[in-house]
DNA sequence: TGAATTTTACGAAACGTTTCGTATTTCATT
DNA sequence: AATGAAATACGAAACGTTTCGTAAAATTCA
């Protein structure tokens, strides 16, 4: 059941990930209550996404009570590192420089923004 | 006809996206060959993608001749700058320093890289 | 206990992408 | 002009995602 391509969570399966990260393990009630404050969306498609993504491994599921808890499988750091790794392959062959040059052209930073970015590649130069 | 929705090209318009970007104006068949090079796909079906990008406002068709020839409506920079755009909305709310963060982590990169990026802020000093 | 409520399970429809088979059109060669 | 080759047009199937209606199961509470 595990997933199988390389391919990242759609953009659901993220918004209910990103529901689940920032609240901690929730029920489906909770997550459908959350992202329907986005976007109305019914109870048992949020049900079903979140089955759906069971299956797949994306996320795991604590069926011992009544209501199933949820709770993502892997950190937004690791899902972030592998969809921003993914788009590094498929858009920019694998050249970090040219990505972080479309990120910051992309969209306007502040100077404190410029500040830390600096700071992270001094740490790199260890 | 034209696009509507905010989403990026899917990975395999933007396949034949970077085969134009690369060759530069060219006929079903050439990027065909080329995108075969990588994966075996049939004629028909780079036919039918790149008419229905045609449709969708990604390519633009000169069929005054026999041998169709499309090019990419937007360029590779526009289109790595919304795709990494919408990413950026996705994925880090709008947090170009987030996204910056992770594309340095997501791949180990080069002090020369690095020494590019530091001047590419410097640039933006101003 | 029994009725109402809440949740989960299941199946299918709607939608977009991708693939390809077949028919039609256009061109090149003789 | 006739034949064959190459290209386009069209329709539909296969696939995955998203949506939801309905049924079944579990819980709550009166």
């Amino acid at each position: 059941m595990a997933r199988i391509k390389g391919q990242g969570p759609t953009d659901k399966e993220l918004a209910i990930l990103k529901v689940l990260w920032a609240k901690g393990p929730s029920t489906v009630r909770q997550v459908n209550d959350e992202i329907n404050k986005q976007e109305k969306t019914g109870y048992t498609t949020t049900l079903k996404l979140m089955q759906i993504m069971t299956d797949k491994g994306l996320l795991i599921r604590d069926d011992s009570t009544f209501k199933h808890v949820y709770e993502p499988a892997a950190s937004a750091e690791d899902t972030e590192n592998r969809i921003v790794g993914d788009m590094l392959d498929k858009v920019f062959a694998g050249s970090a420089e040219k990505l972080v040059m479309r990120a910051l052209s992309a969209k306007q930073i502040t100077a404190e923004e410029r500040k830390n970015i600096r700071q992270i590649l001094d740490q790199m130069e260890d």
